[in-house]
DNA sequence: ATTATCTATAGATCTATAGATAATGC
DNA sequence: ATTATCTATAGATCTATAGATAATGC
């Protein structure tokens, strides 16, 4: 007498489809790169999968939930748990940003669009940074307690530190051969542990 | 024998024509805030100034055209010369712009957009940014010579003096109650007047 | 003649719905 | 029965071109 969805799925089958719409979010993530996400057609992202826009459209209802699941399932702030970071690992969050420019670029391309009115990922971006400011007053307090060496209190140094991650990834998405973002953000993390005057 | 277009062309109907443009340009502005250029359609642009967009196209021929002519009148960098701009001015500039989101907003929406690909602002951006980090490092150096307290010389802090700036206003445009855009920037320009520990 | 505007319209898209068809696996 | 796909298509847009019409000012 069961009559609940999972019941009539079968496991290959239930695979087989995670694994497709796993090739659609590649796909989709690529397109967002590449036009963004109001630029990006369902067709495109379809085209790349070898699917009609609508045999896509069967994964996800509508192009907002396509847009919802990338983000949900690439937002590299969900990866590791709050209590794994530290400095040290941001700047190799960096590092491995500087690899992989396509990733940066959809979610720097999705940041910009989100700040325009009833954007679909405006909402997520917002409750995003809240979380990932809050995070950083975490590392920043597990780091150097309640003040900096230069006297900043972690709660107005996580700001800082969140815009020049996202402020360098854009002028080196403009002109990767021109800034040096991994650089840029060590010597950013420098001048953060250096003493006041 | 005058062949020239001006010579045909009397004072007031081109001052009229001019402040047509203006306030197509102004309408563009808050559009685009409102939806990315990509979602801006010129219906909507002519609307808000009482055109048919037909009619708007009398003005910019196409509107591509358009967002060149907004992104040429309205950047704030082109507004004073390079050797007038000081630290302080930066930090009053910022203080302005916490009064301004509609702008911020275009601007922010724009470079957001712009790393994607053939992206009609790409190029503005690539240059505007080589230009303003140039200028920054302008500014660094006659503050403070070749070498800034902390150690760092002027062309290493200038990207991350511009990396906060847009870092801020993006996190600000998000949730502008919890950041303090203004604040966060004088903080930042405070931690670079700091020395070397 | 030039300028500002309009109507009509071509030609591309784009999202989403409806419903058919074939394969799969309890 | 469920799942994965497809074809057909409605209904909205959107940009840009062609060409008409009225007003303006040398």
């Amino acid at each position: 007498m069961c009559m609940s969805y999972g019941c009539y799925m079968s496991t290959t089958r239930a695979i087989r489809g995670a694994e497709r719409r796993a090739e659609i979010l590649r796909a989709a993530l690529e397109v967002i790169a590449e036009r963004g996400y109001r630029g990006a057609s369902l067709g495109a992202v379809a085209e790349r999968v070898g699917l009609t826009q609508q045999g896509l459209l069967h994964y996800f209802p509508t192009k907002e939930a396509m847009l919802v699941a990338v983000l949900e399932e690439r937002d590299q702030w969900d990866a590791m748990p709050d209590s794994h970071w530290r400095l040290d690992l941001l700047a190799s969050l960096v590092d491995y940003n500087s690899m992989r420019a396509g990733i940066v670029q959809t979610f720097s391309a999705l940041l910009g669009e989100s700040v325009t009115e009833e954007h679909p990922a405006r909402d997520f971006f917002t409750g995003r940074y809240e979380n990932v400011r809050a995070n950083m007053v975490g590392i920043l307090r597990s780091e150097y307690g309640e003040r900096l060496p230069s006297g900043l209190t972690p709660e107005r140094a996580a700001p800082l530190l969140v815009a020049v991650m996202d402020g360098l990834q854009y002028q080196w998405l403009l002109a990767p051969e021109k800034v040096d973002m991994a650089g840029a953000f060590r010597d950013f993390l420098t001048l953060l542990g250096e003493k006041e005057s």
